[in-house]
DNA sequence: AAAGCTGATGTGAACGCTAACAATTAACGC
DNA sequence: GCGTTAATTGTTAGCGTTCACATCAGCTTT
């Protein structure tokens, strides 16, 4: 009786049906130089005849490795972290890696905690972290990394591997462009100040205008969502020398428009207003918004990139020989930190002030 | 020399440490009974003294279960489908699961096929596919699943498990509200229609138009894009009967209010547009828009545990005693379908028509 | 022609865990 | 008091790979 029917087969079936040992398989299936051109045939043909498949528990089991990426994320319906996690996804794929996504409800060192000993007990071989907020980036380089970490948006100052956009700069184009376009200040809505992206922003906003010799008005502080892009927008309406505002990012500046519409000032003949992120909608909003664009997908492949280096340099540890391990403190390197490029992109949100 | 410094503890250490069989270890690890509390408590101790953390590949191996889930899913940077994967995500993780997840770049069969081999390679024990094209629920449904699968958006008549959002409810709701507020018919701007989102939406709304007796005009289709939903609001400017247009999504409602806009037509006085999806842009649009809210997060519930279900069944066959396994055709029950309800959320972008 | 090498293959152990069974002890009933 | 049973623990054998090493042929080398 065929009572194995229903049992997927292993080496050693394939070995078998081949005439080899199962050692011989696993050469084949690892590109093992040794095998005669013949055999191999015959394996693969076996292998092919059995619709075999390798174990990869099995084969993690010894190898120590599970081919496994971890990806933390937080907020992934917003447009640019689902693009970030999508370009990571991507990437890692390609490489040939399973990428494990975890969600934080919140960007607490509580929550983090939970998320890394969730996929540590996964035993995922090197970490990717959107970690937008300074406290984050700080929490996370106390925490104990059995693994490669790479951190996306965090804070490079923290001694970890980073891969960010250069908010700063999105900032300076913002500003300079408005001041180009005549506008005697900026005024600015920003993210909350405990992001990162939001510090850079006002950052580069600021020393713009500092470096102009353009007064710098107080700060509105929104939390990234249109509804408080639209109470911030109710206060900028009311303030009479307002021609130019640098909303922080396009979901706000969609409640700012909002806003200066219901108050009837008009956008941009009597105010200018630029956003951030580009956004698919953006281009449709009334008007289309000039914002900045972020090449998200870029941050993750990169970040993939990163990380894939620090998993192999795990490997080859490349220590000059001679040197006793652990040994006098080699000036090692600092952790690489990669910038992306924004570019602006112009619309008709903007324009210069009215009686200029 | 300890030179097992670096080496993680297995469960032999922890054995070793607490004076007992690596057994009774794993036993106190799976919450067996017929463990003296006494025990319990040394096997903890040390345990909590190491830092001892099991080994899911060496566990997974022996039980034959990742703690894996799978997610297939398509364009996660849309609204939607993100809330929807996160939904997924949390689900799955507080009933200690790990997910993995493949986007696809394309909704294609070879696409689709390269997913699952994908997953299907690192031994999940169960699927989610957001399948919202019916092609890809068919194609889905062709190929082997050596797992529990449990299709999103899929189609229902397809032989899977699915969980979707009723649509066609949706699209009864809008069209109702619209011809409730006077007007003599509403026009429908789709998405693509081999999607089952779109097909559904179409469905309840040509019903309502016919069992009101109202014309049924000429359906203009976008692909879910604003700028698709500009060009269809272009052409509808221009259309001299115009006063509802029911648009499939909110992304392409704001292309729509954009083009109306350009157009001079005012919305709601001269026409009432209607979205799907309750982005959280949508309350922000100018006007707020009216659309149809849809509880993403509970869909992803759903699915879990829809999946859950199908593992747990796995697992007890539940077979009545007697019958010979695999003998006569038990009527097995059709695949599970639940159906989320979808609400209207009317806001200022619907209105009566001008002329009533 | 003996020794040495190289290429091709096989054998046994190990990875760290759980399942099945065996063994030991304590408790119980008549 | 002794078999019977239940509770607790240990022993052994895998799970399906890869790694380290052994083997064995067929060549070269001197």
């Amino acid at each position: 009786m065929a009572r194995n029917i229903h049992r997927s087969p292993v080496m050693a079936d394939v070995a078998r049906l081949a005439g080899v040992s199962h050692q011989t398989v696993s050469r084949v299936l690892n590109d093992h130089p040794n095998v005669r051109p013949e055999t191999r045939d015959r394996v693969i043909a076996a292998i092919e005849g059995l619709g075999y498949r390798r174990n990869s528990t099995a084969r993690a089991l010894v190898t120590k490795q599970t081919n496994t990426l971890g990806v933390v994320a937080f907020d992934t319906t917003l447009y640019g972290p689902a693009s970030t996690l999508y370009g990571i996804e991507r990437a890692a794929r390609d490489a040939g890696y399973f990428v494990s996504i975890v969600s934080l409800r919140e960007l607490t060192r509580d929550d983090l905690a939970e998320a890394l000993d969730h996929l540590g007990r996964q035993q995922v071989d090197g970490l990717v972290v959107i970690a937008p907020q300074s406290a984050v980036a700080v929490a996370l380089s106390q925490m104990p990394q059995p693994v490669p970490v790479v951190t996306v948006e965090g804070d490079a100052d923290v001694g970890l591997p980073v891969v960010n956009v250069d908010q700063r700069r999105g900032g300076v184009l913002v500003t300079e462009h408005l001041l180009r376009l005549g506008h005697r200040t900026v005024w600015h809505v920003s993210g909350p100040q405990d992001w990162l992206e939001a510090e850079g922003r006002i950052e580069g906003w600021r020393e713009t205008l500092l470096a102009a010799g353009a007064p710098v008005p107080e700060v509105l502080t929104g939390d990234w969502s249109p509804r408080s892009g639209y109470r911030c927008g109710q206060r900028l309406a009311g303030m009479a020398d307002l021609t130019a505002v640098f909303v922080a990012n396009d979901q706000m500046a969609l409640g700012v428009l909002r806003a200066l519409d219901e108050a009837r000032v008009r956008v941009p003949d009597d105010v200018s207003v630029v956003g951030f992120d580009d956004i698919p909608e953006s281009e449709f909003f009334a008007p289309p918004l000039t914002t900045v664009s972020q090449d998200f997908s870029e941050v993750g492949r990169k970040a993939i990139e990163l990380l894939l280096d620090a998993l192999a340099e795990e490997h080859e540890p490349a220590r000059p020989p001679g040197e006793p391990p652990g040994g006098p403190a080699e000036d090692t390197p600092p952790p690489p930190h990669v910038v992306v490029q924004p570019h602006l992109v112009v619309r008709r949100s903007s324009g210069p002030p009215r009686a200029a």
